[in-house]
DNA sequence: CGCGAGCTTGACGTTGTTCAACTAGAGTGG
DNA sequence: CCACTCTAGTTGAACAACGTCAAGCTCGCG
């Protein structure tokens, strides 16, 4: 973990929605004070139960949102890329946050103080409907996992796994950033059948993979296992 | 489903958060325009899918929060009693329900337009903060769920369930709304489970059960077996 | 009296976890 | 450079957990 303080949000360029609500706002850009820290893989960005002081956004790399369930084992929600927040979950919700977050790879991110955050929507309205709405996509995801992981075998489960790893990437050709018990863990699976059930898709001809080098060959029929399932 | 127009805040007895604000805001009480719905058993409150266009309160009677599945098979994920808000997290979402709602005995509940809630907010942030309070404890109970879910054996599930309703009455002695396919769905388990249990809990002595009325009599043991699950 | 909904129980088959053993590759220290 | 150890991945077999199917039961209601 490395900080790195008096980050000015001129010379970022990543221009996100706390930017574009100041400058509309025609606040001072000096009052932000955003703080960007990097960490390295398997470092944790946000823990389970500890209290939430600050809206945290993903800068750069990739993490995973997850919770820690009963005898070391997690669930995994979904995978935070840049522009993503962290963090808002619980700033809407409670004084502690109900999930953890930890680096997949090196990952920066921002943090911006909750008061200020709190300032700069009561100023400006479409900066809260902005915030509501990446809210809003998280609970539906949720809600969309609750029966994903009840109701589907885990043939459908690990289909739809890989299909939103594809769609992360916005390729049927990427590098699955996760190790097969975390791809297990998207899908609340055990890591053994994961693995038997990626290499059975690929005997299928559904997938090409190697090691982490992942190939969707047939999508159409992926959609329909994840359906089905 | 029954209409009742020109409810005036003032004749009603349960003085809700809107009201407090209303209050707290020194706004007047005739811009609330509350619009009362009385719905009999089985009828849906909100269904998922459908546009969000108001806050809802519940005012009287009970009402089960639930996502539909796949195959007709539904997850309850909570029960709503009175002072309970519904589409709340629906509010703070996306325009559209993620969960349907539906009424378990005849219940009362009263509308207020979204747009005058977010008027409300703007000016009081208060009742903002109230807000994010009550959807806040419902998103962490929804990450509780998911661990339940997944993690812990029908038995653990069936004796969480019965520990929540117990607590939703405030007694260990206490009438389960519910059928017994219901009480399924609150754990994502078959019916038939669910009543195998029921009879197993008998058994050992843990509950007296007679018909829907439950009696909880060996608490600890309940609560144990819902961790260890 | 008969019908249907909700409830109950048993038997059976499927699904997924767990345990155990083995492999391959990466890193480490002598 | 080789032996070692450690981690990630892989596979098989046994077992436990649940769901499903089928049948019967009870109670309230027409």
């Amino acid at each position: 973990m490395k900080f790195s303080k008096g980050v000015k949000c001129l010379d970022c360029n990543l221009k996100c929605d706390i930017y574009k609500a100041v400058i509309e706002c025609g606040a001072d850009l000096d009052e932000v004070k955003p703080l960007h820290v990097i960490y390295k893989k398997h470092e944790n960005i946000s823990k389970q139960g500890r209290p939430v002081s600050h809206a945290i956004y993903v800068v750069d790399g990739s993490a995973k949102l997850y919770i820690e369930g009963l005898n070391n084992r997690n669930i995994i929600l979904y995978i935070l890329k840049p522009q993503s927040y962290i963090g808002l979950l619980s700033f809407f919700e409670s004084p502690f946050y109900s999930y953890s977050v930890s680096a997949l790879e090196e990952t920066q991110i921002c943090m911006i103080d909750l008061d200020f955050i709190k300032k700069l929507y009561l100023q400006n309205h479409d900066f809260l409907i902005r915030l509501n709405k990446a809210f809003g996509k998280s609970v539906s995801s949720i809600m969309n996992k609750i029966i994903t992981l009840n109701q589907k075998n885990i043939r459908g489960r690990v289909a739809e796994s890989l299909l939103y790893l594809s769609s992360l990437n916005n390729s049927e050709k990427f590098s699955i950033f996760l190790t097969r018990k975390e791809l297990g863990e998207l899908s609340a699976i055990s890591e053994e059948n994961t693995v038997r059930l990626l290499t059975e898709f690929r005997r299928e001809g559904i997938i090409d993979l190697n090691g982490k080098e992942l190939h969707i060959l047939d999508k159409k029929l992926l959609q329909k296992i994840s359906e089905v399932g």
